[in-house]
DNA sequence: TGACATTACTTGGACTTCCAAGTATTATGG
DNA sequence: CCATAATACTTGGAAGTCCAAGTAATGTCA
C-alpha cells in the first residue's frame, strides 16, 4: 500500500534543496508543488483502496456508482460517464466490464442512438454503493489530514490550477 | 492524455452539493480536498508524461535517474531508492530493469552484503537526464498553473498532511 | 442522396503498480 | 554454533491506465 517505513526528513524539502543547488531557482517552487501533489494523492489513495476493499471495489468503480446514484434515471450512457470522471473511454468499458460481472450495473441500448450504451445502476449496485459511500465518509472523507479552513483553502487553490488547465468552464449552468 | 472535453460546470462543486444534499456534512469538505488532489496529481502527470515521452522516460524513471544523479557515488542500494521514492520493491525493480535495458543505469553488486545490489547511473543516463530535465523544467515546473505564493501554500498545507500521514519525520538531519 | 467526417464503444497490446510468494544472504539469541 | 528471524531483491499474477486501431451508427454538406 505505499506504506514504507516513514523517512528521517523531508524528501520534497530535499529535492528543492537539491534544485536550488543546481541553479534551477524557477523550477524550484514548482518541481515541490507538483511533487507535493503526486505523493498526497498516493497517500489517499492508499487509504481509500484500503477502505474500499472489503467492498470489492475500486475508486474508480465507486466513482461510477456514486455517479449513476445522483443521476435521475440512474443511468448514464458510457461517453458521458467518462467525461464525467475525466477518464479514458477504455477505461470506462474496463470498469463496466467489471461492475457487471460483479452484478452491479447492466448494460442497456439507446432508444434512439444505437451507437450509445447506458450503465444502468442495478438494486445490488445501491447496496454496496451505500455501504462503500459510508465506510469512505467515515474513514477517509471525514479526516482528510488538515483542519477545515485549510481544506477549504487547498481546494480553492487547486481549483484554481484545474481552471487554468481547461478541466471545466468557469460559472456554466447546472445540468450535467 | 486524459485530456477530455472540458465540462461545462466544475465537477468537484457538484459532487460537493450532492454530499451536502444527502446529508453528508461532515465528509464534503474531505470529499472535495481528495477528490481534488487526485484531479491535479492527473492534470500534472499528463503534462509531465508528455515533455518526457520524447526522451522515452516516465515519470518514475525520471525520478531514479535525478536521484541517482544527487547521490554522492551515482550509486544507490535498490532499496534506498525505493525509500526514497516511496515505491514498492517490485517498482523498482521494473524500474531498474528498462533503464537497464535503455543503458542508462546498470546493476553492481555491493561490496560487502551480497543482497544488496546497487544501481549506478552511466553516463548515458547522465546525459538523457540533463536533456529530460531542462525540459520538465521549462514546461511544467516553471509553470505550475499558480503564482508562487500559491504554490508555496498548497505545498506547506499538503506538507501538514503528509507529516500527518507518518509519511516522514519532522525535523530530522541531512543526509539522504 | 451519397461520400466523408464525427461520435460511441470495444479490443488488443504495452506499461505500470501492487501483492504474495520464493530465493539468497545476513543478523540474532539461546 | 546454529536455528530462526529479518533483510534484499526477483518473479508471476491481478488490476488498472492509456493508446492505436477497428467496427458500427449518425451527422454534414455538396
Amino acid at each position: 500500500m505505499t506504506a514504507r517505513s516513514s523517512l528521517p526528513f523531508d524528501p520534497i524539502a530535499e529535492a528543492r534543496r537539491q534544485w536550488e543547488a543546481h541553479g534551477w531557482h524557477r523550477a524550484a517552487p514548482g518541481m515541490a508543488l507538483v511533487t507535493s501533489v503526486i505523493r498526497v494523492q498516493q497517500l489517499f489513495l492508499a487509504r481509500i483502496d484500503a477502505v474500499l476493499r472489503p467492498f470489492d471495489l475500486s475508486f474508480a468503480r465507486f466513482e461510477l456508482l456514486a455517479l449513476l446514484s445522483f443521476s435521475r434515471r440512474g443511468a448514464l450512457p458510457l461517453s458521458k460517464a467518462g467525461e464525467r470522471l475525466q477518464v479514458h473511454p477504455a477505461s470506462i468499458t474496463n470498469v463496466v466490464n467489471r461492475l457487471e460481472a460483479d452484478g452491479l450495473v447492466r448494460r442497456t441500448p439507446h432508444e434512439r442512438d444505437r451507437r450509445t450504451t447506458l450503465v444502468e445502476l442495478l438494486p445490488a449496485g445501491r447496496d454496496v454503493l451505500a455501504g462503500a459511500m459510508a465506510a469512505l465518509n467515515e474513514e477517509v472523507f471525514a479526516h482528510p489530514g488538515v483542519s477545515l479552513p485549510e481544506a477549504r483553502a487547498i481546494v480553492d487553490l487547486l481549483r484554481e490550477i484545474r481552471l487554468g488547465a481547461g478541466d471545466f468552464e468557469e460559472g456554466g449552468s447546472r445540468l450535467p
